[in-house]
DNA sequence: TTGTATGCGTTATCAA
DNA sequence: TTGATAACGCATACAA
């Protein structure tokens, strides 16, 4: 829209060839400094700013990266999109963002949208729909550098960020059993995403360790409706055979907890131990406040903007290896899950 | 990046010209079904994909829309987002995002890189920095179509969308004196910013209007440092003049009156009366559950896509003309405003 | 109904 | 050190 002034009408008011001025404006040695001077400070005076379309169409890139989330009120997504953006911004990249809302639908479509090359790269946390990945595939068969974090997938030979979700579920449950919970509950969204079966594996693992019993009505699956999971945990909680521990795999899991528990007689921590993934501050002021697992986001982010950027600047030097990067979490323990 | 197939060489598979193939794709009235469905299948077959940035430099519009906020990790924020992208997603526009972490710096920085047209148009809310707008004034004077939300700019002709900041927060303030508060805090952010103002100016005649003192100790500025403002707010609920009522014109200071009281004897409801504004659902699973008044964060989203959208698609027709829109909060009354 | 030619604003190749 | 020219991929004015 708002027409700036181009190169060539630079040129011609500079008097000189828009080659030149492209030269001088991109510091090329070729150009003499009293000319770049010239050049830079009229380009100054008539504000010009260089079309990025026909940059990007010459140059056969966008310096721009999309990054695809499955939501984005939750702390530990939007985390994550600082970090990104952090380093994003600081060499000159764009942000194209896309909310799933968990829909694999959805993220088809934006998927194939990103197919026509409007992004140089894609940093993705796939939804928790998502089992077939033949959309994410042609994505990367076609050569479109694409990383994933947390919720990855494993069948695309690429570089992947997580947090240690098996030791950590693993140690989270350890504490649960040592501040005496014996039925512990795992909740979690749907069994196809790489987060659950790692936490989960964690968690089994941990009642394994112990000598304790796995209680298939524990490995409990909740839907993307909020409303639904409050109701679902809250029959779960009032029914005879009940939890007195839960671990929730996800931030929501964790509040829909809290929620369920209102009106109740239910008191956490002496009815009931809770810890949560969450990367929300305000975890420090539910009452009781609520132990959880915190995820290094803002890590998360950076690390995947610099290995994608890095990618893009040097295509040959850099590759997206197939391996999983895990940066660990850190247990916060609140007043959620203390023994007495 | 990853080359797909071009135009000409869909056309020169199919042994018709460019311009033809164009016309089919775009669905040509000069062009015969036949050709069409020719076309249309082929580049399919072949996966063709326009190159958008081809398009956008022809165009010159680039069906892209640059959303500037100045935090991700706020409820209000976030659901705007959500509101935005829902309609640019069905209309087939993408969304840059742009964080300003509160800096008026980098709100320059980024204002001016949107100086080139790499977006068509700018949805933004100001950071609570930004009391000198000549970085915002020269991006309208250029014409570039931009929308301001929640923290607008009034001296830019242009369309604004906000809540009823005055009467809500007259509302609000009413509220907390029906319930018996007689010492009433106002928490805000800079003085520069319009919902400060507009909120502040409700909360004051709500005073007035029940005949309170003002006590200029109770309009409480706080800074965009978390643990400062807590600590703040922490001295002045201890301090012997404390108010017992709070209004927190954002969000974040209103959990920040919850961390402040951690660790205290302060009760609320009983020696603390809250109300906040805040989007947050687990407003409700806070105890007491806050009092707030909920924005329409996922209208305002909407409206400010769809007035977008309507005018980018047909520029003479529609004009971002200089008005305000207002759309009504709603107060949810919770606990911490009970009366006992 | 289809084809030919041009230009959007850049950068790169080649020539001067 | 600078200039002329072509090309990126697309859509349109004009020609057929």
């Amino acid at each position: 829209m708002a027409g700036g002034i181009s190169l060539k009408e630079l040129a011609a008011e500079l008097k000189l060839a828009p080659s030149t001025v492209s030269r001088a404006l991109n510091d090329s040695y070729e150009i003499s400094d009293a000319t770049k001077k010239k050049v830079i400070s009229m380009a100054e005076k008539l504000n010009y700013h260089a079309n990025p379309f026909a940059r990007s169409l010459r140059e056969n890139k966008s310096k721009t990266i999309a990054v695809i989330i499955p939501e984005r009120i939750n702390s530990f997504f939007a985390q994550v999109m600082d970090g990104i953006e952090d380093i994003a911004q600081e060499q000159g990249y764009h942000l194209l963002v896309y909310n799933t809302h968990e829909d694999v639908e959805k993220e088809k479509k934006i998927v194939n949208l990103l197919l026509n090359g409007r992004a140089d790269a894609i940093v993705m946390s796939v939804s928790s729909q998502t089992s077939d990945i033949s959309h994410l595939k042609k994505l990367h068969d076609r050569g479109l550098p694409i990383i994933f974090f947390d919720r990855i997938c494993n069948d695309i030979p690429t570089t992947k960020f997580i947090t240690n979700d098996y030791e950590i579920a693993f140690d989270a449950t350890k504490h649960l059993i040592q501040q005496g919970c014996k039925k512990i509950a795992f909740l979690m969204l749907s069994k196809d995403l790489s987060i659950t079966k790692e936490r989960q594996r964690g968690y089994l693992d941990a009642l394994k360790d112990e000598g304790m019993e796995m209680n298939p009505a524990f490995d409990f699956y909740c839907s993307h409706v909020e409303e639904t999971n409050v109701q679902l945990i809250h029959e779960m909680l009032t029914s005879p055979s009940k939890p007195d521990g839960i671990l929730a795999s996800v931030e929501k899991l964790g509040f829909a907890t809290y929620h369920a528990i209102k009106n109740t007689k239910i008191r956490i921590p002496e009815d009931l131990k809770l810890i949560s993934f969450s990367n929300a501050s305000i975890a420090g002021i539910l009452s009781p406040s609520m132990t959880t697992i915190t995820q290094p986001a803002l890590t998360i982010g950076h690390e995947c903007a610099k290995l994608l950027i890095k990618k893009l600047n040097k295509p040959k030097h850099y590759d997206l290896v197939d391996q999983v990067v895990t940066i660990p979490s850190v247990i916060t323990v609140r007043e959620s899950t203390f023994s007495e």
